[in-house]
DNA sequence: TATGAATGAGACTTCATTCAT
DNA sequence: AATGAATGAAGTCTCATTCAT
């Protein structure tokens, strides 16, 4: 059959990009297939490769779109800070921000990785060594300007990482907790690990 | 055909297990082919359904194995503990150790409950929490008895976990970090981050 | 959208023809794609159902219009000749020039017939037996005025043809083999292969 | 379902490759469609991965066996001439013997080779070259010590492999003509075209 | 006329699974 | 205990075709 009435080809990836992202994040990218992932939207399997000619280089795309994204937010986000106190602070909050709102993305960002090629996977996993490099750097500066308990900065940052990406394993919006209350109990664990010696 | 000299049924199972703990590692059980999986272990697809009937159910075994095997291992790695600070040292060289010695196997049982079937999840993700609990009754005795900074158990439970697990995705046994370094490291920061109020 | 500027309907079903030629040519009708040919004449896909309503009808004509030219070609050349050696001197070059010039397009008037319904089939074939015809009876007059070697008319028909039509399947225009020269070469073959007996 | 009674692999690969051979003649290798092909052997499609794991290299080791076999064949019927006069008439009764019994080979092992990759394409043509340089130098001593009429050894030998391969594309082994009959004919036709000059 | 959106059939291929041997 | 033969479902992808715009 030929177009239906109404329908639009931006609208329609927009729904399959969201749809994708959920099954995704669900059960995996092996496990998502073309077919329901079509259904999902409303289309016929055939009719996906309009918009999906390959499904790995979808879920490259995906990926990469997602980490830019994230990067690009982070970056304005920044702007105008001056302090390393200040830039952790708001480091944190933008982090667990988008880890709690865009779960789903920054889960499959940092989990689909396994499933792309070589150099799909440098591609996108560039771009996460470049958000790191942001914190690195905050507590680097911290540590000089400060004094923070930052032995090994590589350290610090793998494990500030994941301490704060692990909300997005169990947090949910709708649950008792507020976000701003998340943030500022994460925060303040922050500071605490950061503690200047002495 | 007759079993070739010198293979065993269940030194044959503990290399397919090994096997699949690799591969389910590097690209997922969706993305692990059975017909593979014989091969590594030097059999033909049909041999490998002796000892794997479905291949499921391998994948629940496998993980509720390694969970059943976390806590047994902890449980006997905390004997004789009195004090909730000792526990809390305890705890952070327990689970780095097992974190980054068998990190392939912590890996899939925290990632790879999403192939399960709702089930099985229930059975392996049981083991999770009650090693989670673990921790959690340590934070809430050092609360009490220790004044230390846990406002809210069940969020300082999950940060300590994701802090501590994260290990399990960059940390490489033959580079410069020795584990004992390493845990020296985790353990001041979470000292830190618990630190008594005042 | 609108017709671009400077296309016309006629020049782009030439173009869509020639495209379609090459194409078969090099590797089947079959392996042909529409939505390859529509790139070829700078179209899309939808777009080539303008010119090209059924892919195989347009095959069947095409074939068909190959062999209809053959034929009509031939007659043209033919005109005036009066003696089976001058028939047979000018088949001989007739088939030749059009073999060679044209060699993609007879190669799949002789090779694509297989890609027809039993109709379309039929109705091809049935023009290239008019042209093989022509041949019989210049051998058979040959034979009766001039006592030409021709056993079996049938069998010589067949053997001409075939030795006639291989030179599509390895001269280039652009070698060092003039056409002139080759005419000249297969006429002197062909002269002594029906030389008279004694 | 398992492996049926009486089922044996060996015979089932002749059998699909004997199947997939009159398909390809008859509909080309493109319009050969692999559900049907283990439909003709009694297979269902999946099934016939255990013998053509791929298509393409299936066609690709079909056709290189088929002209291995022409080769190997061509030297043993070669052996112990000495003439280039015994060698030409054992060529031509070589050729037409291979080219009307087993007419679906050599077809499909001649206009199959558009549908190989580049390196399997080359595979197989080495393969042809060799057949025709053997005719090249039967012709070519021949001119030497015999005065045949060869001007352009390349010319003839192409022209002598088209009005020998002929045959296949109208022979029918059941008709009036007997091959012997046939074979003799052509003998006689290719001794005209290479008779000595004066 | 040309495009883009959609379809549905069917292509090749992969795979877990079964079971006679 | 291991193999090889077979299955059937499902996977991704291709393609001719249709038709509203």
């Amino acid at each position: 059959m030929a177009r239906p009435i109404g329908s639009n080809g931006a609208e329609t990836m927009r729904a399959i990009r969201s749809a994708a992202i959920k099954r995704i994040y669900q059960h995996g990218y092996e496990a998502m297939s073309l077919r329901v992932l079509a259904a999902d939207v409303g289309l016929r399997g055939g009719s996906l490769h309009n918009y999906i000619p390959q499904k790995q280089e979808f879920l490259a795309n995906l990926l990469d779109e997602i980490m830019a994204e994230l990067l690009l937010d982070f970056e304005e986000h920044m702007q105008g800070v001056t302090t390393p106190s200040e830039a952790l602070q708001r480091f944190v909050g933008f982090h667990i921000e988008w880890h709690t709102e865009r779960k789903e993305e920054v889960f499959i960002g940092n989990m689909e990785l396994r499933s792309l090629s070589p150099e799909q996977h440098q591609r996108v996993s560039a771009k996460r060594k470049r958000y790191e490099q942001h914190l690195k750097d905050i507590l680097e500066q911290g540590k000089v300007q400060d004094g923070w308990s930052v032995e090994n900065a590589d350290v610090t940052t793998k494990a500030l990482l994941a301490l704060l990406t692990g909300v997005s394993n169990w947090y949910h919006a709708d649950g008792k907790l507020s976000r701003e209350r998340l943030t500022k109990m994460y925060q303040a664990m922050v500071n605490r690990m950061l503690l200047a010696e002495k």
